[in-house]
RNA sequence: GCCCCCGUUGUGUAGUGGCCUAGCACGUCGCCCUCUCAAGGCGGUAGCGCCGGUUCGAAUCCGGUCGGGGGUACCA
């Protein structure tokens, strides 16, 4: 049997990273078994559905490169792929359900059903199933006060149980789950129904969700039976329930969570590699002693069997770990052609670059590349070469610091160390800058260094003293040594 | 309340009866290296929720208990 999965978010909200992860595994176990992704939006709660979700998910998916064989966008045979364009297929299904056994029409309010729950004393809070014997006559009269139905699924008696690729068996007495409905009085079709619907239609042999499904699951084991039955599923699929991702506390990571915008790690500087990877380890280990992998290697070893059913808290300091070292992974160009945005974002270079501004950066990525974390951390590290001597400015913390009495007389020095410099190289310069400041003044190289850097780079965090000079050139060095004095 | 899921150092995990005086990574602490930062090297820190049972032997199996989480919608 081909494996066939599929996303399927609702657009409401920007993208959360559980949504993200439950992604990632589903795209892993597609992948390690060649199977085919399906990527359907469920956009059928029309109050809360917006376009701007819908353009958010993409470009999420996009940005890490968690592709998709059918749906949205791309087409398929069993298009269309947004709920929202469904309605006539669901309208079909409610029909052949509600005239067969398996589901029923009812008519009673929320507030009727608590006040009898209440009376009874039940301790099953939901609907109580009153509804589901109506004569016709009863049916009629409800008609006539101007009530309109709901379908309701009619639960079977007994236990439903599964064998969930994550948990192993589990089984719910049908008794605790109550009858649900399958659309609203109005006739919009509920999850409850459209989701199992489609991946009826759509022939999806896995459901890998959030943990937070479980417990509708015997509803829609139970529901494809009586699919089945009519003709409109085939099989029922197989399910694994993922753990949640957890925020601060022990709380599942919730949209307030600055942390749970998947989105934001873009602008943060992450790179989906990284991301992936971290996100990865949120309930799965690729081995014993090893964490940092590629999406090849992930996709070769994932097994669904192996992913732990306990919930993960997200750790954003273990994520900038991978991160970095995913960065330190990346040639030299890419990392160049990576921070072209926040470059440009942060006013230093313009879209595109210029010659100048191309070379530039070209020369500089030797020294910035392996010390980026993020590559947020590119414009920090490059500014002070691309701005003019007018726009040039050193922080004021770092000249409070450094830049005092005896920081101006090692620049005093160092710019009569560099002045008899000709050939300008950063052999040339280390060898200048020692030879005087460390040899000769007897200082010791933090001393030495730190106020030529503040002087030139603005900055106490910069790339490689020397290096940065001779790039810096021979002028612009002694010019903003000069400037730091007056 | 009821139902379901989960429970290994601060965090993520490895571990499926002896290889475990519990491994790895991140964090954290200390030291080293070092022109800043990042990186790197070395070392330390801290854990099987609890109680019983099975067994020669349990993190691993069973029962109970406690704790955490989720569900209990005409949301998804």
């Amino acid at each position: 049997m081909t494996v066939r999965v599929r996303y399927c978010p609702s657009p409401t909200g920007s993208p959360h990273v559980g949504l993200a992860r439950t992604a990632l595994f589903n795209w892993a176990f597609a992948r390690h078994h060649g199977g085919t992704i399906v990527f359907r939006m469920e956009d059928t709660d029309k109050a809360r559905s917006t376009e701007e979700s819908y353009a958010g998910i993409l470009d999420l998916f996009t940005w890490l490169g968690l592709d998709w064989d059918e749906g949205i966008e791309v087409g398929g045979p069993h298009a269309p792929y947004r709920q929202s364009e469904r309605t006539d297929i669901y309208a079909d299904a409610l029909i052949r359900l509600r005239t067969s056994t398996y589901a029923y029409d009812c008519y009673c309010t929320n507030d009727e059903v608590e006040a009898r729950r209440k009376e009874s004393g039940s301790k099953v809070i939901g609907y109580d199933g009153f509804c589901r014997e109506l004569t016709g006559e009863q049916q009629a009269a409800f008609e006539a006060e101007g009530r309109k139905p709901v379908v309701r699924f009619r639960m079977p008696d007994g236990s439903i149980t599964w064998n969930d690729l994550v948990r192993g068996e589990v089984t719910f007495e049908t008794k605790f789950v109550p009858d649900f409905a399958l659309c609203r009085a109005n006739g919009d079709p509920l999850y409850t129904l459209v989701n199992p619907v489609d991946d009826a239609l759509m022939e999806i042999t896995h459901v890998l969700r959030g943990e937070d499904l479980l417990s509708s699951t015997p509803r829609q084991i139970a529901l494809y039976d009586a699919l089945k039955e009519l003709g409109i599923a085939k099989v029922t699929p197989e399910f694994g329930h993922l753990p949640y991702v957890m925020g601060e506390g022990n709380k599942k990571l919730s949209k307030r969570d600055p942390e749970a915008h998947a989105l934001a790690y873009r602008d943060q500087g992450y790179i989906p590699e990284g991301l992936l990877n971290y996100l990865a380890l949120l309930g799965w280990a690729i081995a014993a002693d090893r964490d940092v992998f590629t999406m090849e290697e992930m996709v070769a070893a994932f097994d669904i069997k192996d992913v732990n059913a306990n919930p993960a808290k997200f750790d954003i300091k273990k994520c900038d770990a991978i991160n970095t070292e995913h960065m330190s992974r990346l040639a030299e160009d890419e990392v160049g052609r990576r921070i072209h945005p926040f470059l440009v974002k942060d006013g230093i270079v313009s879209d595109p670059m210029t010659a100048e501004q191309e070379a530039l950066v070209g020369e500089l990525l030797p020294l910035i590349a392996p010390r980026m974390r993020k590559l947020t951390e590119a414009s920090g590290l490059v500014k002070s070469f691309f701005v003019s001597d007018e726009e040039f400015v050193i922080d004021e913390a770092a000249k409070a610091k450094v830049l005092n009495e005896k920081g101006l007389e090692v620049v005093q020095a160092a710019i009569e160390a560099l002045e008899p410099v000709d050939e300008w190289t950063t052999a040339t310069i280390q060898a200048a800058l020692e030879g005087k400041l460390v040899t000769e003044m007897e200082l010791k190289p933090r001393v030495a260094f730190g106020p030529v850097r503040v002087a030139t780079s603005g900055a106490q965090i910069s790339p490689p003293l020397f290096e940065s000079l001779e790039i810096l050139g021979r002028e612009k060095s002694l010019a903003r040594l000069r400037a730091a004095l007056a």
